[in-house]
RNA sequence: GCGCGAGUGGCUCAGUGGUGGAGUAUCGCCUUGCCAAGGCGAGGGUCGCGGGUUCGAAUCCCGUCUCGCGCUCCA
């Protein structure tokens, strides 16, 4: 069976699982809606995210803070600088660069020492530089460049009535920071002592030059993180704590040993915030992409906002009599590149009888969209066959279909992943049982009508 | 922003100057009664948009919009 994004956006779009953004107007580049079963799936995987690190994690809290912050908060945490980017094209071959980036490359190689750093420069004073010293083209070798035009990766709006500078606001490029402005208050009223986490899902928006890959990499995208708060010198065990613990929850939840990867990032590769980063990686289609990144944030965050907002961000641990500013572990997980992961994992087409195929999505039960199927065998049956639906679908998202054939029922819900499928037949109305099949074992079993919540009951956890 | 490619029912596509089609999907009826069955029928498209050429344009020409892929970015 041959795998593909194709196939697998296709069926998204078919099925209801992913639509392409504003497609009445055309569309709009890189953004898609959830549909009637992809925000059922996205949905039982958030939970399911909820449960593991916060309901169940006896360390752990959560929060939902607001995606417009204080422009303070970017300030402190880094982005209004580093998430901008002094961008220009070669006229001649248009590629395109960045000018910090030419200018540090031609001081080192030509080893010249300048009065300040590139990174204090403005835009006028870089073109300038690299005119007064043609620097060329890395690309085919010619000086002839665009102005330098600036890419801020923050969505930037208004807030109030009027486009004054001064009302300037930002659509949070990550959730971290609202649990950093947090910490004090969550630590109070959660009455929690270090280590402990907060946890939060929410969007966020980065304005990035490239995106692609269906929902893998959009501008506006949803994150589930988790701040661990720890003494300091005790994060690297707590950093291979949670590495682990998020490797149990995707396995869990389906995700196979062949499509999963960790790849540790080299000091080269390492943020400035960063004292260590993994990345949990997934084989898509299309190849591996990073869907966890867990990273040891060291205390640089609450230290930026201490020294910003003059709060104090220390911890008095009451028994060992030490104060300090927590360190920081961050699991940090992309809620719709897992989802697209869970969907292209599950993505399965079976040949069942000779040449007949089926197109399955073998979702753990947990996360399938739709836990069970009810399909009267005739028309004549729909009845009672309701009647179960309105009894069951009180407890699990159930879906009811009486038109055309069984058999066609049977694949369409193998299509959707529903693991669970009813048939009320003609026996039912005497014995008082209907049909269960399984979907990935094909198995059939007489369950009586009155037992199936109980039947049902322990399906679905993980 | 640059380069390449593509826009015709929900989907896949045919139609290359003369009254817009097929398969599939959807919906209804009949038949069947446990794995995409059969029959009959229905709905659904100003052919991305604008202009031009022509007696006549989905088709030729010009422009434009949108989407996809690649590149720079992904603190």
């Amino acid at each position: 069976m041959e795998k593909t994004m194709d196939k697998i956006v296709a069926l998204a779009k078919a099925r209801g699982f992913v639509y392409p953004g504003s497609e009445i107007y055309g569309g709009l580049a890189n953004s898609w809606d959830y549909g009637n079963l992809g925000v059922e799936l996205k949905n039982n995987i958030k939970r399911a995210w909820w449960q593991k690190f916060i309901q169940e994690h006896p360390y752990n809290v959560g929060i939902d803070s607001a995606i417009i912050m204080n422009s303070q908060t970017w300030v402190a945490s880094g982005h209004l600088k580093g998430f901008s980017d002094p961008l220009m094209d070669c006229k001649e071959c248009h590629e395109r660069f960045r000018a910090d980036e030419i200018i540090e490359d031609y001081i080192k190689k030509h080893d010249i020492k300048l009065e300040s750093s590139v990174d204090a420069m403005t835009h006028d004073d870089m073109k300038k530089y690299i005119d007064d010293n043609k620097i060329a083209c890395p690309t085919c070798g010619k000086h002839n460049f665009t102005d330098i035009r600036n890419f801020n990766l923050m969505f930037k709006t208004f807030q109030g009535v009027t486009e004054d500078s001064k009302n300037v606001v930002y659509l949070r490029p990550e959730t971290a920071q609202g649990i950093f402005v947090n910490f004090k208050n969550v630590q109070r009223t959660s009455r929690k002592k270090i280590p402990f986490g907060i946890g939060q899902i929410g969007k966020s928006f980065r304005n990035e030059i490239t995106p692609g890959n269906f929902i893998f990499r959009t501008r506006e995208f949803e994150q589930m993180e988790l701040e661990f708060f720890c003494e300091p010198d005790t994060d690297l065990e707590w950093f291979a704590y949670w590495k682990q613990f998020c490797i149990d929850w995707l396995k869990n939840l389906g995700l196979k040993d062949e499509e999963l990867r960790v790849r540790d990032h080299d000091a080269a590769e390492l943020s400035f915030y960063s004292k260590a980063t993994t990345d949990i990686e997934f084989l898509f289609p299309f190849g591996w992409g990073e869907l966890w990144g867990i990273a040891d944030r060291t205390d640089y965050d609450l230290t930026q906002h201490q020294n910003l907002s003059k709060e104090d961000m220390s911890y008095y641990d009451d028994e060992k009599k030490i104060r300090y500013i927590p360190y920081v572990v961050e699991p940090s997980l992309g809620a719709d590149r897992v989802t697209l992961a869970f969907l292209c994992s599950a993505y399965d087409e079976e040949e069942i009888a000779d040449g007949d195929m089926r197109t399955v999505l073998r979702f753990h039960p947990a996360i399938a969209p739709v836990k069970i199927g009810i399909l009267p065998l005739s028309k004549k049956l729909a009845e009672p066959a309701e009647k179960i639906y309105l009894e069951l679908c009180k407890y699990y998202n159930c879906e009811y279909d009486d038109r055309g054939n069984i058999g066609r029922r049977y694949r369409r819900q193998d299509e959707i992943g529903t693991p669970y499928c009813i048939t009320y037949d003609f026996d039912s109305e005497t014995d008082g049982c209907v049909t269960v099949r399984d979907r990935d074992t094909m198995k059939q079993e007489r369950v009586k009508i009155a037992d199936l919540k109980a039947y049902f009951e322990n399906k679905f956890i993980f």
